[in-house]
RNA sequence: GCACCCGUAGCUCAAUGGAUAGAGCGACUGACUUCGAAUCAGUAGGUUCCGGGUUCAAGUCCUGGCGGGUGCGCCA
């Protein structure tokens, strides 16, 4: 936070002034913005003391007592240096930071930072997000969505913050999924290559595979043996899912690359099967797991091993009792693997949907169990599905989905056609380029701007609708910064004081420009996207309340200065706000 | 049965335990010879699901209900 100097300064002479007037101190003075102000500063509340010397026997009315001690700091405190005035009301100590002093502060502070104006200190911690675990021979549709936007922002967030950050993938290419798909491929498509839409044929297929199962029950049988194929690493099997492995990889490179989303490592599911079965074969052996093969599978029993009376853990199962791997397997194995590939780890954070929390917290004490030292670094972020209207989840196994290509395909039309109302004179290649970064932001805002635990729904009308808070909002706020500042002639005025009493459209904008560093730091401890959002629409709004009150380029020249300079530090805190976000700010639109 | 999540304006959602619970959408009324109207200003709309408790202070924490959702031995 900016002021920190004056701040504790005036920190101590509180401390002082109450320990000599035998006046409770907290062990920390909290401070917080000023609401309802026009102006802009810190207060803190002297409501704690008030309570305490209550609770002490004195004979006093906690909100009164409160308003005298705040009303004697206030007196002591004079006009500190960095501040215009300092009052006490209902309780508070209020210090107003002199407007001229901190816009400059502020402004200098982003157009000398610029590209990196939000960005905390290196904090020198090393931490691993694993987000967007796709399942190959599976349809990549918006119930992903959530998932790889939520992570790729988790990770900005967190790299804004200082931290250094290995963005994981953890695709899912084993399990009965593909074994299911590959069964109807060898049976009903064999020798079939795929046509142009290459997502939709192989999602096609594998709700094929799940009805033909669901309509005749013996088929089942006949599905498991590829199972055999699988386990004996057949080399007609390997072939033939190597390549359709390959045609899923190329559906998942369109997704990221259309999106936007970077890894740094691809943890694929199916190169744990081994070291999975090993892992199960020691648990067996430290008699942690119990084999009930053939008749059963191997489990843990948690709560057990536990002693805990009431159910919580519960039973997990870790291998088939055919012997074949399923997803516990591969969690387990997976685990020791990140942190034998980055044993710096602070932190190794788990994007995945709520639904997997008991799964995600079976896997975290089993390994805790068998004594991982790392295990307090795992933390499972769950966040809510995304619905269709009347509350049906997506799923690929009954084709009640939305595929993800339709979605951006739409979107970008209605985008299309938008520019071309609003703005027709721009080239085609700007054209493009707006629709893109505008219908990318307005998928991505909404899925990033509501909180983790609350379920999303997903319908064409809203999806499409790009009004009211939303990114294109933003961006056009970016965009009409950028206007001015285009229009403006020469360079940029150097620093200056404010010439002119500022606007309070002035004052508010500057005051949202200066929460973004602040606003990253608590969105990375509290892994909450939703802060950045708000802070983004936010900085939008007072700059589009400041573009309307105040002229910039027809104010007098010792106003235009200082307000082009605002402009500035504006548009810049608002591209990298969006570019947290993962959302482009283009210059036109 | 056990566990977790949600309940705030007509709808979708905000609000580090702090001062007057805020936005958007929808509805209604206004503002483009004015730096770009994808904008702005205004009006209407609230027993923060209900009951207890903790606290100087509760939409927020605890507890008991009610309503909705999800998970719970071989899908992931």
């Amino acid at each position: 936070m900016m002021f920190d100097k004056e701040r504790q300064a005036t920190e101590e002479k509180i401390r002082s002034y109450c320990s000599q007037n035998d006046i409770p101190t907290p062990d920390e003075i909290k401070w917080m913005r000023i609401p309802f102000s026009g102006e802009w500063g810190i207060s803190t509340s002297f409501f704690q003391a008030a309570a305490e010397e209550a609770r002490s026997g004195k004979k006093v009315v906690v909100p009164e007592r409160a308003q005298e001690i705040a009303a004697a700091i206030a007196q002591q405190l004079g006009t500190p240096e960095g501040f215009s005035r300092v009052e006490a009301v209902k309780g508070y100590v209020n210090l107003y930071f002199s407007a001229g002093d901190y816009s400059r502060r502020v402004i200098d502070d982003v157009l000398t930072m610029g590209a990196d104006y939000g960005r905390g200190v290196d904090k020198a911690e090393q931490v691993m997000v694993e987000y967007s675990q796709p399942n190959t021979h599976k349809p990549i549709h918006v119930g992903h969505l959530r998932n790889m936007i939520l992570g790729a922002a988790i990770c900005n967030i967190l790299e804004w913050a200082g931290y250094d950050v290995v963005r994981a993938n953890y695709p899912g290419d084993s399990g009965l999924h593909v074994i299911k798909w590959i069964w109807n491929y060898q049976k009903n498509h064999a020798g079939e290559e795929p046509p142009e839409d290459k997502i939709r044929w192989m999602g096609d297929i594998y709700v094929e595979a799940n009805r033909l199962l669901e309509e005749n029950p013996d088929l089942e049988a006949e599905m498991r043996e590829v199972f055999a194929q699988w386990e004996a690493r057949d080399p007609d099997f390997m072939a033939l899912y190597e390549k359709t492995h390959q045609w899923s990889r190329e559906g998942f490179d369109i997704a990221y690359d259309a999106l936007d989303i970077p890894f740094d490592i691809f943890y694929w599911q199916s190169e744990l099967d081994q070291t999975g079965k090993d892992l199960v074969a020691d648990l067996i052996a430290k008699e942690i797991a119990i084999d009930e093969r053939p008749e059963g599978a191997v489990v843990i029993h948690l709560d057990e091993i536990l002693g805990l009376e009431q159910e919580k853990y519960r039973v997990m199962v870790i291998l088939r009792s055919d012997g074949t791997a399923l997803y516990s397997t591969w969690d387990l194995a997976l685990a020791p693997r990140k942190f034998s590939d980055y044993p710096d780890l602070v932190r190794s954070i788990y994007i995945v949907d709520v639904r997997q929390s008991l799964h995600l917290q079976q896997v975290y004490k089993t390994l805790e169990i068998m004594g991982y030292p790392w295990t307090d670094k795992l933390l499972h972020l769950p966040y809510e599905i995304v619905n269709l209207p009347g509350n049906v989840t997506m799923a690929s196994r009954e084709g009640t989905v939305v595929l993800l290509e339709d979605l951006l395909r739409e979107a970008e039309q209605r985008a299309r056609e938008l520019v071309q109302e609003k703005n027709p004179e721009l080239t085609e290649e700007q054209k493009h380029s707006v629709a893109k970064a505008v219908s990318l932001g307005a998928i991505k805002y909404p899925m990033l701007a509501r909180d983790n635990t609350k379920i999303a729904t997903f319908d064409w009308e809203s999806a499409l609708d790009f009004n009211g808070q939303a990114a294109p909002y933003i961006q056009y706020a970016h965009v009409r910064a950028n206007s001015i500042l285009k229009r403006m002639e020469g360079a940029l005025p150097e620093s200056q004081l404010p010439q002119h009493d500022l606007a309070p459209s002035e004052i508010e904008l500057i005051d949202m420009i200066s929460r973004m560093p602040e606003e990253i730091q608590h969105a990375a401890d509290e892994f909450k996207t939703l802060r950045i959002t708000n802070l983004a629409y936010n900085l939008a709004r007072a700059f589009n309340d400041f573009y309307k009150q105040c002229p910039v380029l027809k104010a007098p020249p010792e106003v235009r200065a200082g307000r082009l300079r605002l402009v500035a530090a504006a548009r810049q805190a608002i591209a990298n706000t969006l570019g947290v976000l993962g959302i482009l700010a283009p210059d036109v639109m």
